[in-house]
Formats: C-alpha cells, structure tokens, sequence
DNA sequence: AAAGTCTACAACCGCAGATCC
DNA sequence: AGGATCTGCGGTTGTAGACTT
C-alpha cells in the first residue's frame, strides 16, 4: 500500500505565513505534540504542504526560540564556529541554544561575511587576503600544478563527510577504491570490518582515503604516487589506515572504540599524553565552545587502549597516536578538533585538492 | 515624494539519507 | 527488497521595510 504524497503543491498556499496560520500551527502543536507532518494541514486546517508547516514550527514557532538580535559573544562564537566547521549550520547552531540553523545562515550571509571582509578577512578561509594573495604568487610560481610542491608532509587520511563537497567527492572516490582494495587485500583486518565498527562508534561517513608521499618539485617531472600508508605493526596486529577527523566528526559519549576490529597497543596513548597537541587542541576547543566540558581524556585519563565497554568523560577524546611517521594520527574530538585538521583543511587542502587532480 | 537600491530574514527548493509500507 | 515518502540540511530566492538618490 503507497503512502498517500505529502501535498499538491499547485494547491496549496505559499509565501509569508499569517497570524492565523501561525495559530492553527501553534494549536495543533498542543494538542497533537509533533510529528507527522503530513497531517497536519488537514488537521489543523491548513491549506499549506506539510513540509512547509514542519519549516514553519522549526523556524520560527518553536517556543524554544529566541527572536531578538545576536549578542557580539554570540557572533564571536558563530565566526569561531564557521573557522572550524565552514558552512554546516545546523552544526554550529547546536551551539547556539535558541537560534537555528537558518538562523544562523542568514546572519553569517547578511552580516557576518561582510563583516570579516571589512577586516580584510576572507570569509571562506578565514585567512587575512594578503596572506591569501601571497600565497597565490608563491604559488604561481608553478607552472604547472604537476610540478608543484604538494604537501610538507601529509602522510595522512583524510576524512571527508559526505555531501559536503561533491566535486571532491568525485576525486576521492577511485581513490577511496583503490585503498579498500590493497588494505583488504594486503591484511587480515578487514577493512569493511573495520570502516562498519568505525561509522557505528565514531559517526563517522565511509569517506576515507590515504595519499602519501605525494611530494613532487619544481623542477622534478616525476608525478605524485599514491600509496597505502604503512599499516602492519612489527609486533601487533595491523593498524587500520590512520586518518585525520574533519570538524563535527562526533564520538561523544560514545563507548571508545575497541574489540576486534580496532588494534590495541599499549602505551599508543602515552606518546598523546605528552603531546602538545592536545592542549592546542584543547585551547581550540575552549575558545569555539566555551561551555563544553573539554578537557577529559579518553579511557579515564588512563594511557592505555581502551577496553569494550569502557565509556568516555568529556568533549575531547583522542585515539590518536604520534609516532615515528610509520603512521600518522588519528583522532578526533567531540565537537572541536585538532589544531593541525584546520590547518589542513584551510591551507594544505587546495594542494592536496591539486595533488589528486594531477593524480 | 517617488523611484531605485539595499538589507534582513522568512520561505522555498532540491538533494541525500532514513524510514516506512 | 525495493520503491515511495519523510526528514534534515545547505543553498537560493522572495519580500517587506529601510534607506538613498
């Protein structure tokens, strides 16, 4: 049995809501809670789609909303926000108790973006311009993107959401292949194992990839070589690739991941503990969200891999190790993330984009 | 005062993943 | 299992009021 169409859309009333409607909305609400938005023009006797009813409520209706202007500690953590999660507005207004996502957007596009270019801030980057045309005629210095310094050192994965961008998305997807392929092949750990435990704890989306040693030169004809990154430990079992979190790739509250699929290696977390990296992350996660309880590592501040079952206190977490550059990090935080991700996301990563398309 | 332009923000569109039947 | 629908999301458009010429 087919589900009757959410509505006729050359039927229904579209454009500026009324008091009237707004009423009838608010009525319904009441009496019937929320959910099911399909019924609720008939219900509440709405010539309106039902999706443009649920818009409606989410927007602007809801009692939890706040109306009046943005506060300046509210546009600071908005610009703090948009530095580390670009244009995921839903994201940065989880942090934002009373205001939505389009909330949000429309403050960023009519007041925020103006402002920051004011200040000779590239609202995309968040890179001053000068720094940005500079970097250009360094660059250009190339001729040819083929023969272009790559990366300083990105022997890493990158982790990419999906839909975020999918001309990117493009370019990652062979790439992504052939990975799957040569770790599937070359270990005993199953890659898919692995990727399925990683999406179910860690929210993370299967976009995984790892480019290496990708380092070309001016004056150097050679093209960069995709290779796997070194994934079988002398003495333990074969780390799965590493990757380097995207902003907003979330294991709050999550248990750690561990069991079968996940290697353990004592004193992996040591070397963290004495990183520096985690208090610039930390610091970094302070200043974009003041009131999440960064702070507490993961495994109860114990330096060893965690065991099944075994929970995490805090916004910031880490399974992310430093080491010898046999492999890289991996790590990801609550809702911050590690300093150098930035980094890599705001400057390495049109490189990287160049790296792939020479590739 | 009127026409044109700008600004803020509400609302819509279309896509993708989740869910339902 | 698979197609249809629902839901959430980011990008874009529409519109009312403010401002400028």
């Amino acid at each position: 049995m087919k589900r009757p169409p959410c509505c006729d859309k050359s039927n229904v009333k579209r454009g500026l809501w009324t008091p009237e409607e707004d009423a009838k909305i608010l009525a319904y609400v009441s009496t019937y809670g929320t959910g099911n938005w399909t019924l609720v023009p008939e219900k509440a006797g709405l010539n309106r789609c039902g999706k443009s009813c649920r818009l409606r409520w989410t927007n602007y209706l809801r009692p939890d909303l706040k109306h009046d202007g943005f506060s300046p500690e509210e546009e600071d953590l908005i610009i703090n926000l948009h530095k580390i999660f670009g244009s995921r507005w839903s994201l940065i207004a989880k942090h934002l108790p009373g205001r939505t996502d389009n909330d949000v957007k429309n403050y960023w596009n009519t007041k925020l973006k103006k402002k920051l270019q004011k200040m000779g801030i590239d609202p995309l980057t968040h890179k001053p311009f000068s720094q940005i045309f500079s970097d250009f005629e360094n660059m250009s210095g190339c001729p040819n993107a083929r023969h272009r310094q790559i990366l300083p050192a990105p022997s890493c994965l990158t982790q990419v959401p999906a839909g975020s961008n999918s001309h990117l998305d493009a370019i990652m997807k062979p790439v992504m292949e052939q990975v799957h392929e040569n770790f599937t092949a070359e270990n005993h750990l199953s890659w898919s194992q692995y990727q399925v435990a990683n999406q179910e704890v860690m929210q993370l989306q299967p976009y995984q990839c790892v480019l290496s040693e990708v380092t070309s030169s001016c004056s150097s004809s050679s093209s960069p070589t995709l290779t796997r990154l070194n994934t079988q430990q002398s003495d333990g079992p074969p780390l799965p690739p590493p990757f380097v979190a995207w902003t907003g790739d979330s294991i709050s509250h999550q248990p750690f991941p561990t069991g079968n699929v996940l290697p353990k290696r004592e004193g992996d977390l040591q070397d963290i503990v004495s990183s520096s990296s985690i208090n610039c992350a930390s610091d970094m996660a302070k200043q974009a969200l003041p009131n999440a309880p960064v702070g507490t590592m993961a495994c109860k501040n114990e330096a060893k891999w965690a065991e099944p079952g075994d929970s995490c206190e805090g916004a910031l977490e880490l399974d992310c190790h430093f080491g010898d550059g046999s492999y890289s990090c991996f790590g990801s935080f609550t809702d911050a993330i590690l300093d150098r991700d930035s980094k890599m996301r705001s400057e390495l990563f049109p490189e990287f984009i160049d790296g792939l398309l020479d590739y």
